[in-house]
DNA sequence: TTAAACTTTCAATATATTTTGAAAGTTTAA
DNA sequence: TTAAACTTTCAAAATATATTGAAAGTTTAA
């Protein structure tokens, strides 16, 4: 395979592979993109590389750095914006699930945390089944909360860590 | 609140979550329901329970037996069919995993492996770069791999089973 | 067989999400 | 200042995804 022809398929692979984790197909290109650029690049190299509109660039790089994923760079003497991505895959991961616990994990610890205390009759098989089911899954989701709150400090817990560092 | 307005909301808060991970809202929502209904449910009833069309509870429910998440149930001397969710909270995650590991995972991890096999001139940085950044993910996305796959078969693992005890 | 009781299908429709692009806004150098 | 170089915004358009519901298909009991 080309070089030029593996860049194309890596940007459609890691595009498809983010649309099916929530975060849009462009998003997920423009981030591919980024990843194997040596340098970094301005919006109107990436608008074209990609074949997307000027708008659509600006919205998805504002993204990008708002899950920490990339950022700016100033070149000296020069007005444009340069964007480059933090090329450390665990950095990588750390972020999204960082952004992720927080935009949509967090939320939904609090509901769960309020259905728990609904009060009902513990001989009713309605109440018993739903208090049940949701006291489960309230354990389960502080128990994922909790670990990732722990493996996004990783670095200071030497049990997490050293497991952790199998992964780098 | 009210065990009906609580049961409102953990479905709602099941369905919204579901769309955050790429399962439709309604697959979540149906499987919702079933979570907390003591008794199998009838197509009709969920139809009716979720204002939904009886194509789309069809669809939906065999999504969800595919996906491993409910099962039928057939009621001596009924012809209906009737429903229900497996309620061990333990067991949805590792269907979940399962199930998004062979549709998404596993075709990336192939994608990946043939892009790191990609020859070019180590002093080219555009290579260089592209090489790094794939073989850096394709072993973040091995290592995944492999202890999602530990972790299916967690019963088995000492190490891992103890480890993934504590989530229970 | 037959017909009632169900289940499944799928083209049409509705809804949600993403993208565009032109206009407005901002910054900088002269 | 001013105007060129750039960035941002957002309503409208395009695209993608989910849902409907009526018709077709299947199963079962008599």
């Amino acid at each position: 395979m080309e070089l030029a022809e593996a860049k194309k398929k890596f940007i459609e692979t890691w595009g498809k592979l983010g649309s099916e984790w929530g975060i849009n197909r462009t998003m997920a290109q423009v981030h591919a993109l980024l990843l194997i650029s040596p340098e970094a690049l301005t919006t109107e190299e990436i608008m074209e590389t990609l074949s997307i509109s000027r708008g659509n660039a600006n919205m998805t790089l504002r993204d990008l750095m708002g899950w920490g994923l990339i950022e700016k760079q100033h070149k000296a003497g020069e007005r444009k914006e340069y964007f480059y991505a933090d090329k450390d895959t665990w950095n990588i991961a750390r972020q999204v699930a960082k952004e992720r616990r927080k935009r949509e994990l967090d939320p939904v610890l609090k509901a769960l945390d309020e259905l728990t205390k609904v009060e009902g009759d513990v001989n009713d098989p309605e109440y018993k089944t739903f208090n049940k089911s949701v006291t489960d899954i309230n354990k389960l989701a502080k128990n994922v909360d909790r670990t990732l709150d722990t493996m996004l400090k990783a670095e200071e817990s030497w049990f997490w860590g050293s497991i952790f560092k199998i992964f780098k």
